[in-house]
RNA sequence: GGGUCUGUAGCUCAGCCGGUUAGAGCACAGUGCUGAUAACGCUGGGGUCAGUGGUUCGAGUCCACUCAGACCCA
């Protein structure tokens, strides 16, 4: 016996019970066990932060993440699941800073950054309980027990490892970065608290300026910018390669080069055109720097091509300042330029400035102006209105100010991080020329660090001494101790403690920490070599898992995790950290907007999973779209799953169950093949897709895993099940054990995506019947594909039989004939003998869905009377009274072969009494109508024609089933179970209900369960209470009552 | 402003190497079936394949541009 399933399902308390199920096993300990000798399959988690509770963003990756490491479970793989937390970074910090109300770097070290950061760590973990809560409930199968922390010291000191090989292979530097800077907070911010400052409609000045020729005179170059205080730090100009510029003569003599497109926008009308080039014909030509407040050795002052210029705005010619500029010092450090650093981090200039040292450099605009035009470099000046940032703390103009920081040279290594990305597989494959490829392809150096306090420590010492450059890189705690002389094996591997180390440096000065720490991209990017805490332990480990065999995150991450993890792993070891990855789109709300705090449009995870369960709310993650694609989300997308797929697939799973145990069935462990065509097609079908699906596991193609099983699993519920269910009640072990084999294959087929529901088909219908059997569908082998049972031909067999199923059908509904009253015969005539054969073979099948006595595949009478008929409106028109002779014509004539001739395209040439027609297909419709006694429909190559003569016998039989169905209907109706017999009583005047019940009442009994029959003449009234039936010529009053089970039966 | 992707029925999505009248599910309407099913069958309404131009005998499909949305970068 199977536990008994019921077709109602609580999906939510079902997942639950499973849960506790899994946890009673230990089940991912045991996993780990049982395929503790297999192939090595490792998975690496991109860590997330438990600063905030999941969202349902946060389940759709965990969910594609899960599928692949179950699948190589099954496939008998021992896989790497270790689960990882990243607990450093700016956002983290700026949490806290809101928490205690601090305004910006200055009030931190002022609280305190020991402190600080120690509500920072506890900051990090304050949502841990909720992302273990939810990652144990949707079934993300990945230990929590054991992850890697990025803020343990183990960790860090890994980190600390990688420094060092970078440093010893001059990989890291100190160099320059543009970023967007505070002047009055002291710090720079990150691109997310930029994104808080931005302003419409900010007012600063448009000045064009002219910078004059080296060697022509009374010539310049037109450069425009709304940054006059960057000028004093300009270096080159830049111009588009490919952009056309010209050369004109104003009224005043003087001649300026521009952009051909600008010059009407920019000047004057009425300049003479006297030179006209391509803006590479500028490059190299040199011009007399603005200005010279600072010591410039490195060649300057030239033009120089930039993709970045453009002709939207300006003058086509980019005036080029390194020291602010991201832009301007990407090209500077292409190119060499100088980064002129005329601004001190207060955002005054330096004293070297001398008209305008020490004042805000804004505040210097109007003085830079009216020097320029002192100086006859000015053409003109204006306001401009433009969109500005602004410091979201303390609403300071913000300048992109480029400063000293740490990089890692990746740019060096830009062609083999290119080169290595071509052997990653990417889902979807665009992302790997497109997006990534291009990325490394314009790879910068990574600016490594960060003025900030809650992250990994740069391990870099360095000489204060002035002017020293005496500088190491620390590779681990055990020489750091050595170099400051102290144990330091329980150091805090943090600011502010790490700071404290110092000791004398050899040239006199004292050995100091840069005050930076890393960047938190560089924590999780190192998580293969930092999760076993490589070099200094778990060698093994890393040996076996230094690279993932596949990787899962939201497309954000190209740029994020996706390259940190390929930077540093082409860098250290020159391979790939990643042979697979699926890059998932982002989750939008119903109405296909971003979901966000602000719009309330989050949806809770925990919402969707306790209505419907985490099985239905993945599968619609699945299968509702690509996975590179966005998608849409809502409550009715799983809702449908449940109805779609869930439902048809628990309710074939209960009604097997209740059949078997009805029958008192058991599974064979060696079944012998049935040859019962049903049974054969299903179980060919189910061959099909064990191929398919597997094919897409090994692909990685998430929808060839999911969307196939929905169509197989409609099938099987609405044909296989369905017509089967007399087999079923009849307890043909054939039958039971067909359906049986495929609930169990399938429920192993989806296991990966669908945890829960799998299991508990498992659990009933293998643990609790098979000796020896997996404890849990996850210890489970993946099937195979038997190929004995692939009967390719049966398919395209049954897809015919289906068709004339429908057509069938359709034929009765044409003739508003009910179903449930039989007809003498379908005649079925098709385009082929292998048709006719396939048709022939299930013809009882379709004798019964049709509920027609025989089937006729013999027949070529014509079953259907063709008639062109003119369409008055079109020819009336045209011909007027030719019309009529032109319909007698037509009528004469054979309308078959006219038909055909249309459809053909043909037109057709009428010579009437000297008169010409010309008929197209446009002016005829072409009408079918049945042959008397015939119901048609028809599909391209297939027709079906039923008859529709009703004989007094197909009549009678009509209504002896009318009855059945009301009798069963009442005994539903009365909760009666399924095997319960019955007494019966039947009362109509009508004289035929005795005759009925002459010709059908053994069948009607057999049917209805009854177990004693009575028939009363006396006619109903319009009793409610009693259900009716109706007859020809009057009402039958169905009584039904629970027969009392006979002693010992 | 630049890059990548997406745009097909009211909604969610298919649509192969360019090839006949662009499909499915949901939703809607009618109707039928049902002792497994919260289902199911049949019929129907619903489309400027985002737009414009081009290549081609032929374009939802290829190319260019434009528009809208997403993401990344400025």
């Amino acid at each position: 016996m199977f536990a008994p399933v019921s077709a109602g399902i609580d999906y939510a308390a079902m997942e639950e019970d499973i849960l506790k199920r899994w946890r009673d096993l230990s089940l991912l300990e045991r996993i780990q066990e049982e395929r503790a000798d297999g192939e090595d399959f490792t998975f690496f988690e991109g860590p997330p932060t438990a600063n905030g509770p999941p969202g349902i963003h946060h389940v759709l990756a965990r969910a594609f993440k899960d599928m692949f490491p179950r699948y190589r479970t099954m496939q008998g793989c021992r896989v790497l699941r270790k689960g990882g937390w990243d607990t450093h970074g700016l956002p983290v910090e700026i949490e806290v800073e809101k928490a205690l109300g601090l305004g910006g770097k200055k009030a931190i070290e002022d609280f305190g950054i020991a402190e600080f950061n120690r509500l920072c760590r506890e900051s990090v973990s304050e949502y841990i309980g909720d992302w273990e809560a939810m990652t144990d409930r949707m079934a993300f199968m990945v230990d929590m027990n054991d992850p890697y922390v990025t803020f343990e010291n183990d960790y860090v000191e890994s980190l600390w490892w990688i420094c060092q090989q970078l440093w010893d292979r001059d990989l890291l530097f100190q160099g320059f970065k543009s970023v967007p800077y505070c002047p009055r907070c002291g710090t720079p911010l990150s691109s997310h608290e930029l994104s808080l400052g931005y302003k419409d409609d900010t007012e600063d000045p448009s000045v064009y300026v002219k910078f004059k020729l080296a060697d022509e005179e009374a010539t310049y170059f037109l450069a425009w910018t709304t940054t006059p205080w960057t000028l004093p730090g300009n270096a080159a100009l830049a111009v588009g390669p490919d952009l056309d510029y010209v050369q004109v003569r104003t009224a005043s003599g003087e001649r300026y080069w521009l952009a051909a497109e600008r010059l009407a926008a920019v000047l004057p009308a009425g300049c003479e055109e006297t030179a006209r080039c391509k803006g590479s014909d500028l490059v190299g030509q040199r011009y007399e720097p603005l200005y010279s407040f600072l010591p410039v050795s490195e060649n300057h002052a030239y033009v120089t091509e930039a993709d970045f210029v453009t002709t939207g705005d300006g003058t086509g010619i980019v005036h080029v300042a390194p020291a602010f500029g991201a832009d301007d010092l990407a090209l500077g450090q292409q190119l060499g330029l100088p980064v002129i650093q005329t601004v001190l981090p207060d955002g005054t200039f330096r004293a070297e400035v001398k008209p305008w040292a020490g004042q805000f450099v804004k505040d210097a605009d109007p003085g830079i102006i009216e020097d320029l035009d002192a100086r006859n470099l000015l053409l003109k000046a204006d306001t401009y209105r433009h969109t500005y940032p602004f410091c979201w703390r303390c609403d300071s103009p913000l300048l992109y100010y480029a400063k000293e920081t740490w990089y890692i040279r990746t740019s060096a290594l830009r062609e083999r991080l290119v080169e290595l990305n071509r052997e990653i597989n990417w889902y979807p494959d665009h992302i790997q020329n497109g997006r990534f490829g291009r990325w490394l392809e314009n790879n910068v150096d990574w600016a490594l660090g960060r003025d900030r306090f809650w992250g990994t420590p740069l391990p870099i010492w360095r000489s204060d001494a002035p002017g020293s450059t005496h500088t190491v890189c620390i590779g681990s705690v055990a020489e750091l101790s050595k170099l400051s002389g102290r144990d330091l094996t329980d150091l805090d591997l943090h600011r502010p403690f790490v700071d404290e180390i110092t000791w004398p440096a050899p040239d006199g000065g004292t050995m100091r920490r840069v005050t930076e720490v890393a960047d938190c991209w560089f924590d999780s990017g190192a998580m293969p070599v930092a999760q076993w805490h490589h070099p200094f332990a778990n060698r093994e480990q890393w040996e076996t898992h230094r690279q993932a065999d596949f990787i899962c995150e939201a497309i954000d991450q190209t740029r994020g995790w996706f390259y940190t993890l390929h930077a540093i792993s082409s860098l250290l070891f020159d391979q790939p950290a990643y042979r697979h990855v699926i890059c998932l789109g982002h989750i939008l709300d119903a109405e296909g907007r971003k979901m966000s705090k602000s719009l309330g449009n989050v949806v809770n995870p925990w919402d969707v999973m306790n209505r419907y369960g985490a099985d239905a709310t993945r599968w619609t993650l699945y299968s509702s779209a690509p996975p590179g694609n966005s998608r849409r989300f809502s409550l009715d997308l799983v809702a449908e799953t449940v109805r779609k797929f869930l439902n048809r697939l628990w309710n074939s799973y209960s009604f097997h169950v209740t059949y078997a145990n009805l029958a008192g069935w058991t599974p064979e462990a060696a079944p012998e093949p049935s040859s019962h065509p049903l049974d054969r097609w299903l179980l060919a079908e189910l061959q099909s897709l064990v191929r398919r699906v597997t094919e897409s596991y090994e692909t990685y193609d998430v929808l060839g895993c999911t969307r196939p099983v929905v169509r197989f699993v409609e099938r099987m519920s609405n044909w296989y099940v369905r017509l089967n269910r007399r087999r079923f009640w009849d307890g043909d072990p054939a039958a039971l054990q067909t359906l049986h084999t495929t609930l169990t294959t399938l429920s192993r087929l989806i296991a990966p995506a669908t945890p829960f529901v799998a299991e508990a088909i498992h659990q009933n219908l293998v643990v609790g019947a098979e000796e020896n059997a997996p404890v849990s569908v996850h210890l489970c082998r993946w099937p195979e594909v038997d190929a004995n049972l692939e009967e390719r031909a049966l398919a395209t067999a049954m897809t015919v039989v289906q068709d004339v199923a429908s057509l069938g059908l359709a034929a009765r509904q044409g003739a508003g004939l009910k179903v449930r009253t039989p007809l003498a015969q379908a005649v079925v005539q098709l385009a082929s003998a292998e048709e006719r054969e396939a048709v022939a073979k299930f013809s009882r099948l379709l004798c019964g869905e049709l509920n027609v006595k025989k089937l006729n595949l013999d027949s070529t009478d014509n079953l259907q009377e063709t008639v062109v008929f003119p369409l008055p409106r079109q020819l009336g028109q045209r011909y007027g009274a030719g019309y009529p002779r032109i319909r007698d014509a037509m009528a004469a004539m054979n309308q078959e072969e006219l038909a055909r001739a249309f459809a053909g395209g043909q037109g057709l040439t009428l010579d009437i009494d000297s008169d010409t027609f010309e008929i197209t297909a446009e002016d005829v419709e072409v009408r079918k109508t049945p042959k008397a006694g015939f119901s048609v429909a028809d599909s391209p190559g297939r027709l079906v024609a039923v008859a529709t003569e009703l004989t007094p016998e197909l009549a009678r039989e009509g209504l002896a089933r009318e009855l059945v169905r009301r009798i069963q209907q009442t005994r539903k109706d009365l909760g009666l179970a399924i095997s319960d017999r019955i007494h019966l009583v039947l009362s109509s005047a009508d004289p035929q209900l005795a005759r009925i019940i002459d010709e059908h009442g053994a069948w009607l009994r057999a049917e209805t369960l009854c177990t004693d029959l009575q028939l009363t003449d006396t006619e109903p009234g319009a009793d409610g209470e009693v259900p009716q039936a109706e007859l020809t010529d009057g009402t039958v009053a169905i009584h039904v009552r629970k027969a009392e089970p006979t002693q010992g039966a």
